[in-house]
DNA sequence: AACCCTGTCAACCGCAAACTA
DNA sequence: ATAGTTTGCGGTTGACAGGGT
């Protein structure tokens, strides 16, 4: 799979774009549209690569764009949608009409990364070790957030190769597959983000990972935002193993409902997160 | 006035998924 | 099934503006 030439040695311009060539792309794509990226900005005479075109014309030429600063309703939702969905830019951006995943990646770290009282907490945690150590001599303990996350195996009549690693999918979740959650052992349960009482709490980071699947169904009842079919991690320090298992045994079968497994965790997490404006109605939509 | 620092945001880069032949 | 191409995405960069010293 060969890599595109790059733009500067083709001869083609980069940098902003002038108001010429907005005029350009403009008027070509509402003539002619775009089919294809890459042959449009020969055919339109412009001096640049199909990329630049499609993220001049995608982040600001767009017609439906809305341009200016963001409502503190935009912003409360962004913050919602960024704690279940983490950095999907794009899936933020597509429940946010007229608002471009780069703009919204843009005002996520110039403003309301600052807002959130766990993003401090999570700056700690990002110390390194050393950092720590010199801070609290007697912890030297979740220095990575990785290190702490629930990871479940796949049973093994929905696996293949593409989903080898990956944590469970929630259609297919079974009680024991519950059981077989691993932890690190090196919990840190008086941490700064632990919680004071054996309720999980949460902090930015508990919908921290949504990884895509890529195929097969029994989706289609869930809610809208777990569509996509998507997997999720989450930080175990913020839900105890038995509040995992409590969270299913509810479920009579044995194989419990997938979305029932992730909205009693949902809920059960929620009930005693301290979540500003974090809204548990979209668990019933 | 000159310099520095910080915040903002448009644009780019590189990767991987999706598509096509 | 495979290789090449296109598109989409998230991370990062760098130019610019404004404020402080």
């Amino acid at each position: 799979m060969g890599r595109a030439p790059c733009c500067e040695k083709m001869g083609l311009k980069k940098g902003p774009w002038t108001p010429e060539e907005d005029l350009i792309l403009i008027n070509y794509i509402n003539a002619n549209g775009h089919n294809n990226w890459r042959a449009l900005p020969k055919q339109a005479g412009l001096l640049r690569c199909g990329k630049s075109c499609r993220l001049r014309w995608t982040n600001y030429l767009r017609p439906d764009i809305k341009r200016g600063n963001f409502t503190g309703e935009e912003e409360d939702t962004i913050i919602r949608l960024h704690q279940m969905l983490g950095n999907r830019w794009s899936a933020i951006a597509a429940r946010l009409p007229g608002r471009t995943d780069n703009e919204i990646k843009n005002v996520w770290h110039t403003h309301l990364k600052k807002r959130l009282p766990q993003y401090q907490q999570n700056q700690d945690k990002r110390r390194t070790p050393k950092q720590i150590a010199s801070s609290n001599p007697s912890s030297n303990q979740d220095t990575e957030k990785e290190q702490d996350l629930v990871s479940v195996s796949l049973p093994s009549h929905v696996k293949n190769e593409n989903t080898e690693n990956r944590p469970l999918s929630p259609p297919q979740c079974s009680s024991s597959d519950i059981s077989t959650l691993t932890t690190s052992d090196n919990i840190d349960h008086n941490s700064t983000t632990a919680p004071t009482e054996n309720v999980p709490s949460l902090d930015v980071d508990f919908w921290s990972e949504v990884l895509s699947a890529d195929n097969s169904g029994e989706t289609s009842d869930l809610p809208a935002i777990f569509s996509d079919q998507q997997f999720f991690r989450f930080p175990l320090s913020s839900l105890v193993t038995s509040e995992l298992e409590s969270a299913t045994s509810s479920s009579s079968s044995s194989m419990c409902d997938g979305m029932d497994f992730w909205y009693n965790i949902y809920t059960r997490a929620g009930e005693s997160a301290e979540l500003p404006g974090f809204d548990l109605d979209y668990a019933h939509s």
